[in-house]
DNA sequence: TCTTGCCTTGACGTCCGCGTCAAGGCTTAC
DNA sequence: GTAAGCCTTGACGCGGACGTCAAGGCAAGA
């Protein structure tokens, strides 16, 4: 299979997969006419990229997934460098989640009293004898 | 005050502040060598972008507070536009949070079932005579 | 043969908030 | 006079994952 068409059924584009390779990621043989070739197993490795890609890894976090794959494992997380990875993300993911939530009730403070000093609000909220 | 030191009041650099200068966000009189002025007005406008910015808004965001604190008002979230800035943000956050929690919650799933396919795991968890 | 549609490489553009360097001017202290 | 330390504008760099355009080659159908 070609890169287009490779590309199609992973639904991404050609230059995406130029790039891939061009990081190393995804090596492609070639053709007489120089062309790309890729085959099933190719089309697995970037699935695997892309749903860690869908989950926000870097590039390069995806490659101790791919290197597992090629290397003959039925998974991309069935080595101990993928597992590394993946509890790297959580800690991360947990720091970045419990940050958010802390700038969240911070904003949502902020907004609460700059309503409250607002002379005459737009939306009274359920006294003053509104309707609903 | 110059550029120097408005910078260092507001642990900040002069790179910062000639980039808000060039948004039109924080404009700067000059003196008659050519050096921008600025006086404590300034500072408290930069405070202010800086606190949002720490926030994750973006530049551009933060412009509703400025022109509401230039327009006279004590606080810069003392106007309409910047209220409505306010709960954007929040919605943002909300939907941010949201996957992130969701994307933390697919991870841990693969991880867990990663290990449990794991065979001879390093890193037995309660049971098989462990010390502690 | 010509057109269409795929493919190739190379290289610059995008977004954002600056960092960093270059070349030079102003001011002050010694 | 001159060195230090501030200031000026201009312009390129960075990171990440590509988008997009240019110029051209290869393959297949009418």
């Amino acid at each position: 299979m070609r890169i287009g068409e490779l590309a199609a059924r992973a639904g991404t584009t050609t230059r995406t997969l130029r790039y891939y390779e061009s990081r190393g990621l995804l090596p492609a043989r070639r053709g007489g006419n120089g062309y790309r070739t890729y085959d099933e197993d190719d089309l697995k490795l970037l699935r695997q990229i892309r749903t860690l890609q869908d989950f926000g890894f870097d590039l390069e976090e995806t490659r101790p997934f791919v290197e597992c794959l090629r290397a003959g494992h039925p998974e991309g997380d069935s080595c101990p460098a993928s597992l590394v990875v993946y509890r790297r993300k959580l800690a991360e993911l947990d720091t970045l989640i419990e940050q958010l939530t802390s700038v969240r009730a911070q904003v949502a403070a902020q907004l609460t009293r700059a309503e409250a000093a607002a002379p005459g609000g737009p939306e009274p909220k359920c006294e003053l004898g509104g309707h609903g």
